[in-house]
DNA sequence: CCAAAAGTGTTTCCGATACACCCATGA
DNA sequence: TCATGGGTGTATCGGAAACACTTTTGG
């Protein structure tokens, strides 16, 4: 049942660029990123992030995403944020394709991860070892890569990364990660509990060969409030 | 001659929002859009933003975008930026229409606007005072409007917007005008100056019925380079 | 000489930075 | 008892903010 325009069209997809944040990686701290086994061509067998084509019943782009998102990997309830949209020529060897690309922060333990249909595999890979990818998708996760960096700036993104419960050195170890730098452990506690954006909580770390870290938690309320009122994290 | 797909195609569109300041609006600056005047439907007779269909022929997103610009406005040598892709269902009468929408700064006295072939009509038009637009236009302005705010945070968007000589109240003055607020006259010379950004002239205003003020540019090179460093310009 | 905008310094305050040692825990 | 990371305070510096009067020009 073919589909016919007066006029030609060019296909329309989506991309999602999922982050997440492997604090159990040896030595500090790991940003991931969420790839799929293309089971189809073009680029069968390489991987890639995870999209498809906008559908007829979707209601917005954003759906889209979360949809193709849902469908490959299993996963939902994520929020996502437009990223960029791409569509210079020749990027998809089938003709003319124009993807919006999306991006979310998400809590690694909370959202395991299984290949859906039309993904052969599912996993999460270090931004350092990311293989090969089909299309531009290289480039795709660099812009996301540095729109992470920018946000970092006017968002806690720890809310959405780490544990609900987590010590300041998991925290701190997220910025230097994203930022790529190191920072003063002290004044680094200063600043963020200046904020009042944190919780401290009763428990400690458990089973860990030296002092047991105290955990904190964010506080949804004042998150919200910083959020609404503009926010400030300069490193 | 139709064109026919195997799947259902969304019609993808560009639109461009211009932004200029105008310097010489009775009792302080007022920052402008350029709008044209639809010719065709829908919302023929409407204001709208320039824009219309990405074309096989474009090579990027954004030289569709720079070329509907061209077009129906006559505008050309403009460097835009993306802002979002907008694409709602139900956002465009006719069907589907998914929309990549660009903006850029503009000096105004540089740019001449003239109605091109698909525009009845193309004007510019005070932020304060913009009509009733088709489709979603309105709500693609105001997404403008805040990204410039948080552009002008981290780039000199005076460079842009002004004439090249000006006098530093011009300066102070766009920039309250785009940050919605007065700014102290010492404090923001002193801050601006600092930078090394401008190059102070030999000329003064000429003809202003009280004492006239030095003339500057923007030193090109160093805003390059402040460009590539990383900038930053806090209120 | 009046109206209107140009131009000019100092003080205060706060946040950013730099910096080193003791503490608790499990092995 | 040792290795490992947890936890803590102070001094300095620099940028941000607040603030008012004199100068120049055309009418």
């Amino acid at each position: 049942m073919p589909f016919t325009y007066e006029y030609p069209r060019q296909a329309l997809t989506v991309d999602c660029i999922l982050f997440g944040f492997d604090w159990a990686a040896s030595r500090g701290g790991e940003l991931k990123v969420l790839l799929i086994e293309r089971l189809h061509d073009p680029f069968r067998g390489s991987w890639a992030l995870p999209g498809g084509f906008l559908d007829e019943a979707d209601p917005t782009v954003e759906h889209a995403a979360k949809r193709e998102l849902a469908e490959e990997t299993g996963l939902t309830n994520v929020f996502m944020e437009q990223l960029y949209t791409f569509g210079d020529a020749g990027r998809d060897p089938r003709g003319r394709t124009v993807s919006v690309a999306y991006y979310a922060l998400i809590k690694l333990a909370d959202h395991p991860v299984r290949a859906g249909d039309d993904a052969g595999n599912a996993r999460w890979f270090s931004l350092s070892e990311i293989p090969a990818l089909a299309f531009d998708h290289d480039q795709i996760i660099r812009t996301a890569s540095e729109r992470l960096r920018g946000k970092v700036r006017y968002q806690p993104i720890g809310f959405e990364l780490l544990p609900r419960k987590f010590a300041l050195s998991q925290l701190q170890n997220l910025y230097e990660t994203v930022l790529g730098q190191k920072l003063d452990k002290r004044n680094f506690r200063k600043k963020i509990l200046k904020m009042n954006l944190l919780v401290e909580g009763n428990e400690t770390q458990a089973n860990v060969p030296h002092r047991a870290a105290r955990l904190y938690q964010f506080d949804q309320q004042r998150y919200e409030e910083l959020l609404a009122r503009g926010f400030n994290f300069e490193v």
